[in-house]
DNA sequence: GGGTGAATAT
DNA sequence: AATATTCACC
């Protein structure tokens, strides 16, 4: 238990939707293969102009039950194309394979998430962070080379806006906190902004001491479906994410024979940064994360 | 041929 | 704006 954890979490559990008004997700991020090995009826069945999809409450899916336990690089997905498909065809489609051109739900990068990510890219160094070996250290379920190509590159535009920006003006402070209240955009991606970014981020060209570090004890994530549906339809809508509500869950699968997992696992004391977060009231009233880096030991 | 990265699309 | 998808290139 990391207090790190308890901290978002927290802030996290005031943003969230009540349960009632989280969108009825269901099959719709079911993957295709699960759907069909599962006998799963095809989610887009009355695709009309009108409103509601009568889903189930939310129950959590396939994917957080209990059985794959295996990372993303198995075959939970796939449907590499889709061509335009059921999408508003979805007529006649009831029965058969729907599956196939079932279309993955939009990722919602959330901050833990991108923590990971960030984790991630941190661990290996910027020139080894490319998508495939990210995703594989993230060993997030469900999460694509896709996901992660994208998001790693508007990631990387954050970088460059940020390395132009500390270069000239505060001096060595990065931290987003900082830059924002430096004056700098406050446009400052609201995500990326929740998690520190690494000195050597900035710096490249110089080695980086973090390869060592153990990484995050995986069992947080994995078991959550990373993403949150968006609406077919998509209409009025509050929010949908209902993603890590429940925690507590290791799978037994022990899934750290990654290359990189270093076998020297030092003990479970992974906090490179302090997330303490101190209920800043930006001038204009706003809320802003003063999170900033531990700097390290 | 798989992967990456930038452009482009939704 | 955030993610996804395409595409040229290695």
């Amino acid at each position: 238990m990391r207090e790190e954890d308890s901290n978002w979490f927290s802030k996290w559990a005031e943003e969230l939707p009540s349960p009632e008004e989280l969108m009825p997700l269901s099959q719709s991020l079911i993957t295709p293969d699960l759907a069909i090995a599962f006998n799963i009826p095809s989610p887009q069945q009355a695709l009309h102009h009108h409103h509601h999809t009568p889903q189930p409450p939310p129950q959590h899916p396939p994917q957080s039950t209990a059985h794959s336990s295996q990372p993303n690089s198995s075959a939970e997905f796939d449907s590499p194309e889709l061509s335009g498909a059921g999408g508003g065809g979805g007529g006649g489609t009831g029965s058969d394979e729907p599956a196939r051109t079932l279309k993955r739900p939009r990722l919602v990068w959330t901050p833990q998430l991108h923590k990971r990510f960030v984790d991630a890219v941190a661990h290996l160094g910027i020139k080894n962070a490319v998508p495939k070996t990210i995703m594989q250290l993230m060993s997030v379920d469900g999460l694509t080379r896709e996901n992660v190509a994208s998001h790693l590159q508007k990631y990387r535009l954050y970088l460059k806006r940020m390395q132009g920006i500390s270069n000239g003006g505060g001096g060595g402070n990065n931290s987003p906190a900082a830059l924002s209240a430096s004056g700098m955009d406050p446009a400052t991606d609201h995500l990326f902004a929740s998690s520190p970014v690494p000195a050597h981020f900035l710096h490249p060209g110089r080695p980086n001491s973090d390869h060592f570090l153990p990484f995050v004890p995986v069992a947080a994530m994995q078991h959550h479906h990373p993403m949150a549906v968006v609406p077919p339809g998509g209409h009025h809508h509050p929010q949908l994410q209902q993603q890590f509500r429940h925690f507590g869950n290791s799978p037994p699968n022990g899934q750290f024979d990654h290359p990189f997992m270093r076998q020297s696992q030092q003990p479970a004391q992974r906090t490179p940064y302090a997330e303490e977060v101190e209920p800043a009231t930006a001038k204009n009233g706003r809320k802003v994360l003063t999170l900033f880096p531990n700097g390290d030991d």
